[in-house]
DNA sequence: AGTTTAATTGGAAACGTTTCCAATTTTATT
DNA sequence: AATAAAATTGGAAACGTTTCCAATTAAACT
């Protein structure tokens, strides 16, 4: 049982054709009770499997669905691959799965792989879904495709949230709350069209209830000096009473800090993330947030590409 | 550009062999420097990939690893797969990802799928590495595999941790803070051979520290009724004033259910994690935890695969 | 029984690669 | 200039499937 078998060791001891093997096993064309019988009893007895690979070549297909995505760590997109993973499961394909640590280079070899590895789709969130170069080769191979978290102008398949009207939700509870100067948090700002869209509907947001405009934390990839930062923000901005932070995993981190400087969440400083990731709800008090399901929001996609 | 070019294409628009191109694309064996020029030209005006399914087909191995893992939405899986994700992506591997949802079924077909599509090799965690089916099949076939949170005694390669020295390290803790009646909380009890042997390194350190043996309680999937089922675990064992939750994910939900209840965590009642999760960290208070730094053992795996 | 029709079967080509091998061309050696 | 050696090249087989097509066998009719 060391070398797998194959459909010509089957036909061998069935003592038929690879035809018929394949035949019988797909369920395909006919055969005779006696030939079925010797089939199956011989795939028991060699513990045969068909080569997937041998079958993509033949049929230049996979039942494979690439997926890239920035981050796993980040639980917006474990969740959606979460909710992803069991509407495929459910149709008898797999995951292939790349993630690109928001670099937008990466994407495009992160797509030229998938392509070559021939999934039969692809699930996507891109840095900026308007100027994408790998999302042009997609279309143009005419691969069955789904934008994740990204919302574009123009006419294509996406599961997402529409970025600017939850931000101006964001504004409006900021405003009734009688906060007037707050700030915007993001990471990854040029690398992330949400978090540009998010920004700028927040933005258009405020000024429509006459607040000031926010002031923009733009933070690095890793948040170990982040409380200096939030620290050295606030006393620039002294007048800052809330933020909004772009995802929910950033206002986890951004409340921690500000609880590390002797502020109280949210008397002494309000945030509000985005995302409603289930971790979210287990904090203290519970994170305020704009809830977007993801797992709703990764089968979707997944069954949009299906 | 509709149809993807193959080689032949290639080798018919850089009038030579296709054995040709396949020398000058991976640099085996030898070719004129005219040549070279012709068959990259080709190569460029076409856009031309080489098919990674053709390539397998005849190398028999794919840069491809598989994964199986209970559950997405859980943090430490999250974080494992991205610290995996991040070293296969420097040797120029892929993951192929499929998700059991705790159930011990699928992960045979699980690993079923993954021969079939031929993997390089395979990182997985099982419910029980002991007696997992599938893993025998892996053996068999001699596929390069690494387990990742399960440890067994024979000797096979794995990273994990040592679960019952690190629970034994949970009942000492507690046993300093001056607990004697603790509970033990845990999810899919009986597939999961790492929740059980937390509780046995638990409860033997929980012996040896002179504790009362603590009282199991175990939860179904859905979290939902889970503060009706905190609150009537606690009427039940009244004398209880710690809970030690097996994973970290569940230690949230529980921290959650007992603030519902008005409980003061830790004050009324103090909870333990396990595992490390980044997330653990942006509660408040800090959840109480054993580290195991799932990133490095999700990375660790990776190498040791590859 | 003889003929038409239907069911069953296997050979062979095709999918896109790599690699062996022999044939050709170039370069080095005497 | 003649030969030996090295470099370059392409044809063909192989990898594991599916599927077309022709051939064989069985069943159904007069």
């Amino acid at each position: 049982m060391h070398q797998p078998a194959t459909i010509k060791d089957v036909a061998l001891k069935a003592g038929c054709g690879v035809a018929t093997v394949s035949r019988v096993l797909n369920n395909t064309g006919s055969a005779s009770t006696e030939m079925r019988k010797r089939v199956t009893a011989a795939v028991r007895e060699l513990d045969f499997q068909f080569s997937e690979v041998g079958r993509s070549l033949q049929s230049s297909t996979t039942r494979t669905i690439g997926f890239v995505v920035p981050s796993i760590a980040n639980p917006v997109y474990a969740d959606a691959l979460q909710g992803a993973q069991e509407v495929l499961t459910i149709s008898g394909y797999q995951m292939l799965l790349i993630c690109t640590n928001y670099s937008p280079e990466s994407e495009l070899s992160a797509i030229r792989t998938l392509i070559s590895k021939q999934v039969a789709g692809i699930v996507l969130t891109v840095s900026d879904a308007e100027r994408s170069q790998g999302l042009s080769i997609i279309k143009d191979r005419r691969l069955p495709y789904c934008l994740l978290y990204n919302n574009t102008s123009v006419n294509q398949e996406s599961w997402s949230v529409d970025d600017e009207a939850a931000a101006k939700r964001v504004a409006q509870a900021f405003s009734e709350n009688l906060h007037n100067q707050t700030g915007f948090l993001t990471l990854n700002f040029n690398k992330s069209d949400r978090a540009r869209q998010r920004y700028e509907g927040y933005c258009a947001g405020c000024k429509a209830r006459g607040m000031k405009k926010p002031k923009l934390l733009e933070i690095s990839e890793d948040f170990e000096n982040l409380t200096l930062q939030l620290k050295q923000f606030l006393s620039e901005n002294p007048s800052i009473t809330g933020i909004f932070a772009s995802n929910d995993f950033l206002a986890l981190a951004i409340i921690r800090s500000a609880r590390k400087l002797a502020l109280n969440v949210p008397r002494d400083l309000s945030i509000i993330g985005f995302d409603g990731i289930d971790v979210g709800l287990m904090v203290e008090p519970t994170l305020a947030t704009i809830v977007t399901d993801p797992k709703m929001l990764g089968a979707g996609a997944g069954k949009t590409v299906l």
